[in-house]
RNA sequence: GGUCGGGUGGCCGAGAGGCGAGGCUCAGGACUGCAAAUCCUGCUACACGGGUUCAAAUCCCGUCCCGACCUCCA
């Protein structure tokens, strides 16, 4: 068996996967700003390292996975100016807007789920260590900022030269040394909110909720940091800088997920709200929503149109009628099993688009065996793409999901109710074509179908299922 | 200006010196009372111009085009 290999953005190259502590996987994501509804860009973040995670477990890592929710931040302020409501309660609004939006695309909860208010004492004592050592400085007006010109390493990440980049808005703020020195942490503003520290009362800069974060629960150096791409600058250049200032290992690896695009832009907020994930779950199911962003390789951009989208789902829905299919015959639900080329593939960088090829193929097997009558070759295929499904995250029997499954073999009063009397049904329409009425047989099938019902024939009986909105 | 990533068939989307990834759509066929589902066959693509090589989508040089980041974006 293969074993994993992951790209790094710090050497760019990709390389065996080797865990600081044998058989343990940590993994530090930076989750949201919670300061609006996520649409897909930012839940694609939080699938592809589900991905990750799900895979790491599957592969035997005991796997700690910590994403933060920054909930506290000048755009929340301005948000709770524009909502008139309290910045908290702005906050705790999207971060269940995310929660939601998680949980309906079956993105497993974190270990822990940090938020950064509640860690303003480990900001604290971070920067009391900086300023002790040296690397930050206090000047005085409540803010703390790092002096980045100290720290070697900084700005190894993005591959940039500190006199290279452009010259920020506050380049004229006369606290700092050094126009480049960023803030850990912000001196309070009249009706914001603050914290006592010992430099004065303020609040967290961007940054550095993540190296506390980090740091309280994964420790001074931990396997993996994920995020989108923008954060490798100036968020993760910036998260090194601090944390190796105090004298942390910090993230041994760096992996950024790539965006979803519009018209081969980058999504923003001025695009409207038609790309919010709640909006898209009425296009979609949240399964085939999820199978949609997670067929990308996570490096790649992905062009989002709808047409891709409802194609996606379309051949989502193929796999999982094959699952069915195949219970049905079998008699009982598949058993996940990994298949050797689909483990290749998801050891090779997390290779999803290649891992999807080799589950068409133990499709097209399978479904070769059933018109053949070959139960055993069947149960293999069937048994490899449930694993393949459930790896990723899209496994039709997960019970995130199956509420939202069609089909007869689902328990259930009401689904028992509803089989019965399509049975009676069908057994009308099994008569008429006995008798040739074909008319008679057709009116029934449409009559379901027009209520959403879809009947096929099969050569082991006709089967039936609940179709979706646009099939009808 | 600096840094990084792209341009692949009707569409989506991999690959990275030689064997047509895969999916969707479309066309034809098998099966079917008809559908649906399924299977089979077909659609031989890599921005442009040079070069290296027995062999280039892949390497080199040049050109064009697109995107991201450059201090509070996933």
């Amino acid at each position: 068996m293969s074993s994993l290999s992951l790209y790094d953005t710090l050497s760019r190259t990709v390389q065996p996967f080797v865990p600081l502590k044998k058989g343990e996987a940590s993994i530090y994501l930076c989750g949201a700003t919670v300061q609006a509804p996520p649409h897909i860009g930012h839940i694609r973040s939080g699938v592809n390292f589900d991905i990750l995670r799900r895979w790491l477990e599957k592969s035997g890592f005991n796997v700690t996975f910590i994403r933060n929710v920054t909930d506290i931040d000048d755009k929340i302020l301005q948000k709770a100016v524009l909502e008139k409501s309290p910045w908290w309660a702005v906050a705790m609004k999207y971060e269940r807007a995310f929660t939601d939006a998680y949980a309906s695309l079956n993105v497993l909860p974190p270990t822990y789920e940090p938020r950064a208010t509640g860690h303003i004492t480990q900001m604290i004592e971070l920067m009391e260590k900086l300023i002790e050592n040296g690397s930050a400085y206090a000047p005085g007006n409540g803010d703390v900022y790092l002096e980045v010109r100290k720290l070697s390493s900084y700005l190894t990440l993005s591959g940039q030269k500190i006199d290279d980049l452009l010259p920020s808005d506050d380049a004229t703020e006369t606290f700092k040394k050094d126009p480049k020195d960023f803030a850990l942490w912000k001196g309070a503003k009249p009706g914001e909110p603050s914290w006592p520290t010992p430099w004065g009362d303020g609040r967290p800069g961007w940054h550095l909720e993540c190296s506390a974060m980090a740091h309280a629960y994964l420790g001074e150096s931990f396997d993996i940091h994920g995020g989108g791409l923008d954060l490798i600058f100036p968020h993760h250049e910036n998260e090194i800088a601090q944390s190796q200032s105090a004298g942390w290992g910090f993230a041994k690896r760096w992996m950024h997920n790539a965006w979803v695009t519009t018209s081969g832009e980058k999504m923003s907020k001025s695009l409207g709200n038609s790309l919010q994930v709640t909006e898209l779950l009425k296009l979609v199911r949240g399964i085939e929503l999820r199978w949609y962003l997670g067929s990308a390789h996570y490096r790649s951009m992905l062009e989002f149109s709808q047409s891709a989208l409802e194609e996606s789902a379309t051949a989502f829905r193929r796999i999982e009628s094959f699952l069915y299919r195949a219970e049905e015959i079998l008699g009982q639900a598949p058993t996940p099993t990994l298949s050797h080329d689909f483990v290749s593939a998801m050891n090779d960088d997390l290779a999803l688009p290649q891992a999807l090829a080799t589950i068409s193929q133990s499709l097209r097997t399978g479904n070769t065996a059933i018109t053949a009558g070959d139960k055993k070759a069947l149960a293999v295929s069937a048994n490899e793409v449930r694993g393949a499904l459930e790896v990723l995250g899209c496994d039709p029997y997960d019970v995130t999901f199956a509420q939202s499954n069609g089909g007869k073999s689902r328990s259930g009063d009401l689904t028992s109710a509803l089989d019965g009397t399509i049975q009676l049904a069908l057994a009308q329409r099994a008569s008429a074509r006995d008798r040739k009425d074909f008319a008679a047989s057709d009116a029934i099938r449409d009559g379901l179908l027009a209520l959403g019902i879809a009947i096929e024939d099969t050569p082991q009986g006709p089967r039936w299922s609940i179709t979706s909105k646009e099939e009808r």
